[in-house]
RNA sequence: GCGGGUGUAGCUCAGUGGUAGAGCAUCACGUUGCCAACGUGAUGGUCGUGGGUUCGAGUCCCAUCACCCGCUCCA
């Protein structure tokens, strides 16, 4: 069972190193993350994988790492500095909040009030200004320093398009692949790491014939975009996600992007917020680089909604040599977040495991307690149901209702604190769970926790913390990462750290697998918590040295998802582990 | 930005106006023959931040910041 909720991944990650809030020391700044130790490595390890896969993987692939700090031209004339704004208004009687654009009246849909904010524009982009002198906002001289930090780095693959075709002497079709930091002011970021408004992206502009040109047997758009949809969908399941977590999405033609003519996006199955986007995989037709270029024909302008580009210097076209023609390629682009894609292997990763029997002594007492609390929750659901029944006598309208009277649906119920048909729920579960214990000692945990008919029930607010002592002394918390995933690939254990003669092993195997992998050797603690330690962040392999080894020079090679120990030759440790953590 | 909730040690939390605490974690020493062992000791907090009330504020008031949950956002 993967992460039950974003809370237990974001405590792990501060826990253990791999993410920190930041600017914490001043209170910390909304949205922005620090990447710890941990962290650091696996964020690697995710980019590796992705460049390893599409670029070196590929013969049609070349890479590019583009400037962050990019001309405000380049973003007029994407579209992004007109279109990446959300004018909102708010309707002050029921604080919804509307896109002004989306309003046909001065009315707000949801309630029928007119009164409203006056529309405020977000512009999503992060300026700046080079060069030293602060000239005022809004001036010829503000606006010609104004840069962006880059909303998307693909716009930096556009304006590089014939560069990198001409020095690497590329035929259509070929993509380029970019991976690195952009930024968006989000009006609402959250979920921890999942919207945030600096993240780094993976992206690909695939450039290819347009339709005009496409001979029989030769790929379409359709298909290169069908193409790249399942490739980017194989590689998420390569890394360990479950399918049944994973799916594409088309978007509706009113969802799509100004760019697009169609787009499918790759979801996940998050918890608490459930399915969100992890890559979107567009068509963006030849609305880039047409809308970069000088010269393009009326007609085409007309067709991509452009204005005439009087700033471009270039017209980014491309002559095909096969074609005997001169076009502008269209463009398939996959589109990924590296932070996001952290996010999803951490949740899919996120395991706990019963590893330790409770004894019966542990768990009879909890069965007593779980029978009181049954019948105690049995007992609030007549009482539940008998004021539900009374409270329908008076009508709406009576002093009760009258403050939650305005309130959207769903937003406060007056009524009693008890649902009965929830508390029934919860009581037919913790029965049948109750039958199967001591095996079943996390799902009630999980069920007391979470359950809506479990809140506000005095036995079931004792019951809870016993049931979690219990819980935390039988469970281990092991994240089952891909090995290529993991920021430790193997941990070196000496079993007794007062032995001279093991302890010189231990460090010693260690400095030998150091150049190829990231290793930490550890002796702080007992060989049980060593292991569990290095479960929670995930590390595939643990060493252990022991008595055995000072007499015939192998160790105890543990492995974190089995558990399974094996012994293995000293001298054969580097080859075994390149090979099982695919690094040879 | 608006509404609701939260904020005390790395983590989980106790502390209702009178000398900042517990458990876990971390570190050191000893002990320990493979899955969260034990003993002894130690480190660690201007109680989110700033202001106010008070002889005295973790506690009461105001502001502010961050996080969580909602509100058409998309990597």
């Amino acid at each position: 069972m993967p992460a039950r909720s974003i809370e237990q991944i974001r405590n792990l990650c501060k826990r253990r190193g791999f993410i920190f809030p930041g600017s914490a020391a001043y209170g910390g700044l909304g949205s922005f993350w620090d990447y710890g130790p941990l962290g650091v490595e696996m964020l690697g390890h995710i980019k590796r994988a992705w460049w390893r896969n599409v670029v070196y993987e590929r013969d049609d692939m070349e890479g590019l790492d583009g400037a962050i700090i990019t001309s405000r031209k380049v973003w007029q004339h994407s579209g992004h500095e007109a279109t990446f704004s959300d004018p909102l208004v708010d309707c002050k009687k029921c604080r919804a909040r509307h896109r002004a654009d989306h309003l046909t009246s001065n009315v707000c849909p949801k309630c029928g009030s007119t009164d409203l904010t006056p529309p405020r524009s977000f512009n999503l982009m992060f300026q700046s200004h080079v060069g030293p002198v602060a000239a005022e906002v809004g001036t010829d001289e503000e606006l010609a320093s104004r840069v962006y930090l880059r909303p998307e780095t693909a716009q930096t693959i556009f304006m590089n398009f014939k560069h990198v075709q001409a020095t690497l002497r590329r035929k259509v079709p070929f993509g380029v692949a970019q991976i690195g930091k952009a930024f968006r002011n989000e009006i609402t970021p959250g979920n921890f790491i999942f919207r945030t408004r600096e993240f780094e992206q993976m992206e690909i502009e695939f450039f290819i014939k347009p339709p005009q040109f496409v001979k029989d047997g030769e790929k379409t758009d359709e298909q290169w975009h069908e193409e790249w949809i399942s490739q980017r969908y194989n590689w998420w399941l390569s890394l360990g996600v479950d399918p049944s977590r994973l799916r594409k999405r088309a978007q509706d033609k009113a969802e799509l992007a100004h760019y697009a003519k169609a787009t499918t996006d790759l979801e996940y199955l998050f918890p608490d917020f459930g399915w969100g986007e992890v890559e979107g995989v567009a068509n963006r037709t030849d609305f880039d680089l047409s809308a970069h270029s000088r010269d393009i024909p009326e007609a085409d302008l007309a067709r991509l909604k452009l204005e005439k580009n009087a700033d471009s210097t270039e017209t980014f076209d491309y002559f095909d040599p096969e074609a005997k023609a001169r076009y502008i390629p269209w463009v398939i682009e996959p589109s990924a977040g590296v932070t996001r894609a952290m996010l999803t292997f951490l949740c899919e990763a996120y395991h706990e495991e019963l590893v330790k029997e409770p004894t019966p002594a542990e768990v009879d007492p909890l069965k007593v307690e779980i029978d009181s609390a049954i019948k105690n929750a049995q007992k609030k659901a007549k009482e539940a149901e008998k004021l539900r029944a009374e409270s329908r006598v008076p009508s709406p309208g009576s002093t009760a209702d009258k403050a939650a009277g305005d309130a959207a649906p769903g937003t406060r119920d007056t009524g009693p604190k008890h649902d009965p048909v929830a508390i029934a729920d919860f009581v037919a579960k913790l029965e049948e769970m109750k039958g199967r214990l001591p095996a079943s000692l996390l799902e009630i945990d999980n069920l007391l926790e979470e359950h809506p008919g479990a809140q506000n029930l005095e036995p079931v607010k004792k019951l809870k913390p016993k049931v979690n002592k219990l819980a935390e002394d039988c469970v281990r918390v092991v994240l089952r990462l891909h090995p290529t995933l993991a920021p430790i690939k193997v941990a070196i254990f000496p079993l007794k750290k007062n032995e001279p003669a093991i302890v010189d092993i231990g460090r010693r195997i260690t400095k030998q697998l150091a150049p190829f992998m990231r290793v930490q050797y550890d002796d702080s603690a007992g060989i049980g918590r060593l292991y569990r330690r290095q479960d929670e962040i995930g590390t595939p392999f643990c060493i252990t040295v022991d008595f055995q080894t000072l007499e015939d020079n192998t160790v105890t090679l543990r492995e974190r998802d089995s558990m399974a120990q094996s012994r293995v030759k000293i001298d054969d440790l580097k080859h075994m582990l390149m090979q099982r953590l695919h690094l040879a």
